[in-house]
DNA sequence: TATGAATGAGTTTTCATTCAT
DNA sequence: AATGAATGAAAACTCATTCAT
């Protein structure tokens, strides 16, 4: 049932950019976010042990209870990092400045992008629905920046429908479960497929296709005609 | 001292055809297999209890280690039965009586429903995919399945593209990753779906609406022009 | 901080009357009780050390979490079984067929020889003061048992009247509390006491002189005249 | 991030009559003080937490072992302080220019009073009791005082007995003995008392009347006849 | 075949205290 | 004189599994 899984040597684990300082708050409990980070994605909220991410930290065991109060208070400050974290990244893409179809086919490459490149993220979020989302109900960052997305969806639907270029009949948050779907699907779902037909979908061939398929099928989706 | 969750009196539970008999084996372990299944797809394999499990079981938890060895001997004999039960349906579609495009229709609508109905399903796979897959890859009823539905995908695209109807150069298991994709992630990820906007994607109303939607976009990738 | 107290080799520790079974609940629930009133009793309900309260057990930690759950469900076990001491032997006394004066004296005797005798019952109530008798609250058994107590005052009481030995402005619940209050203090606060006078009220010939004048204050406050 | 009480702002807490100084070791050390005061008889010596009384001072828990050493240190320091409180008031009682049964009136009613006012005192004694009184045993406060009260009972005995009005057989300290109980108990027990009658022993009107029946029981108990 | 009692090894959490600044 | 971060040791509690009947 143990399983000594290695730290995956990720770009998460130590920025030693300067001497580490021996007191410092801000570098400890990030060291603790890190690398509770790989092991509650790793091993789900009841599968990581607080003793096994004591140990890959810095710190001790101590210290975790001391910024984070419980497993599951950690547990959620995980949650509110990553979450965080792509809201960030999605500010930058300026989409409503393209043309729709540009923008859509934007949209979806980085939808894609994000998904392939933070497998972390995406076991975190298959973890909290089998807990039923009820740790990430708790956290008041993620409502709102769900609406951002949609938001942005309703621009470009629009647009492009003044534009002639997309069909009215589709509606923002489904479009939306759609793009999430494929990207999300070919990452969580890797292993069980990866067994099933032998394929890799994270091969960079495998991968390169299906990015340019689920454009291709989101474009012919929304395209007039 | 925690009820928590009566089983659900739901078609798994118990068939009470004839009177129960003192000693039955076969019975015994039907039920213990049941409630396991719902178990270990509402908690996961860690977060399963097996004293949880016996609880709610007509027998005690001697038992559930008499027939089933371990925690993870009872969870593979779950997912063996769960993907035994599949199989059994998916025989009786007779896709390849029916003419290309219905024939597509048809097998969404079945991957659709077969989804939308089993939960349970849905949520093992998820927790397999948590655990790198590790346990199905046993399981000789995975492969056979998935060969299977590649097959009836391939027919189906061959002919379509002999109709003129299919464009010619869409991959077998892509389309089938695809199609997964879009009935499964509605399921499996349908509680952040739900927190994030508010939407319940197993209400009726948007059931059928996504159902519709599935349809339609693998249509419209797959056809020609 | 630590104080490894020897277990005091009461009446309560182990009756051999028969040769130990391997398998006997009842035996195993009695014993991790009475190991349970010597410590709650001698370290209160923060200071017992549950390791500790298992170590002088006949088995083991986990058995107290099988029978009791929770180091404060042991601690409630242990009132209730305390409280349900008393109210058996106070059943006994047949007050009812003694004469006024003579019942009285046979009451405050009775209250003054348990308290005197019962040590362990005496620090238990002091501790459940501490907090607020917050879970004696809990205990159904509780608040029968006091109910009797008073009847039995009141019967006294107004026979006495009736007799014209005693005075009729005396409340029950008032003398009660006046004759706890005689029998208890001297057995709770002995140390603070022996402390303070060098005077063990525990010591015989004391125990024997506040007995008499026990009896005699409360004779002397309900008499008339 | 439990709060619980805030420091009620009784009489104890702060004393601004002048502006705080920046930097005032005494008064740093008598809010320490007060809290653990509120803390220790609230929670006892091994309910108490360092960090609780630390969050509810002005101060951090560092200055706490800088003037106190330890828990334990300032557990002492607090019962000298409490003990220290008491002896003030008693010498202004002038017991000794009184009539012997208006004098011992007046000193069941002062000791009446003083339990009823601080029932922090009351619960440290208790506390210290259930410890054997070992930390009090190192106060000379605490020796002195009883002291005291001794001498002035003899007194009031003496007188009484020199007078005709107090039989001669009672001795000093049974009589305080005697008195405390009355006092203290409905004090110390008034949770489980509340509990079992449903009366509330610091009712404003129960009290009037326990005061009353006390100095009475009292003064028939030693009254000659 | 069936059962309730029992358990060892872990797992989370708490607590008084000390360190570096 | 004062502070917030840090900690080791211990404490409460849980869990899959086995034993005796």
């Amino acid at each position: 049932m143990k399983k000594a899984l290695k730290a995956a040597p990720s770009d998460l684990n130590e920025a030693p950019t300067e001497a580490r300082r021996k007191y410092d708050p801000e570098q400890t409990k990030r060291n603790i976010l890190d690398v509770a980070t790989q092991e509650f994605s790793a091993m789900g909220l009841a599968g990581a042990r607080v003793d096994q991410i004591a140990e890959r930290t810095n710190t001790t065991k101590r210290m975790l209870y001391y910024y984070f109060e419980s497993k599951e208070g950690l547990y959620e400050a995980v949650l509110d990092k990553v979450y965080g974290d792509i809201r960030t990244l999605e500010q930058d893409l300026h989409i409503d400045e393209l043309e729709p179809q540009e923008g859509m086919k934007k949209l979806v490459e980085f939808t894609f992008d994000y998904h392939d490149k933070h497998r972390d993220f995406v076991r975190l979020v298959t973890i909290e629905n089998i807990h039923g989302a009820k740790y990430i109900e708790q956290l008041k960052s993620f409502k709102n920046r769900n609406a951002s997305v949609i938001k942005t969806i309703e621009d470009l639907l629009e647009r492009g429908v003044s534009a002639g270029v997309f069909r009215a009949d589709v509606d923002a948050i489904d479009l939306h479960l759609m793009i999430s779907a494929l990207c999300f699907h070919r990452v969580s779902n890797r292993y069980t497929f990866g067994t099933a037909f032998g394929r890799d979908p994270s091969h960079p061939r495998l991968r390169a296709r299906h990015r340019e398929m689920i454009v291709d099928a989101v474009l012919r989706f929304v395209r007039k005609e």
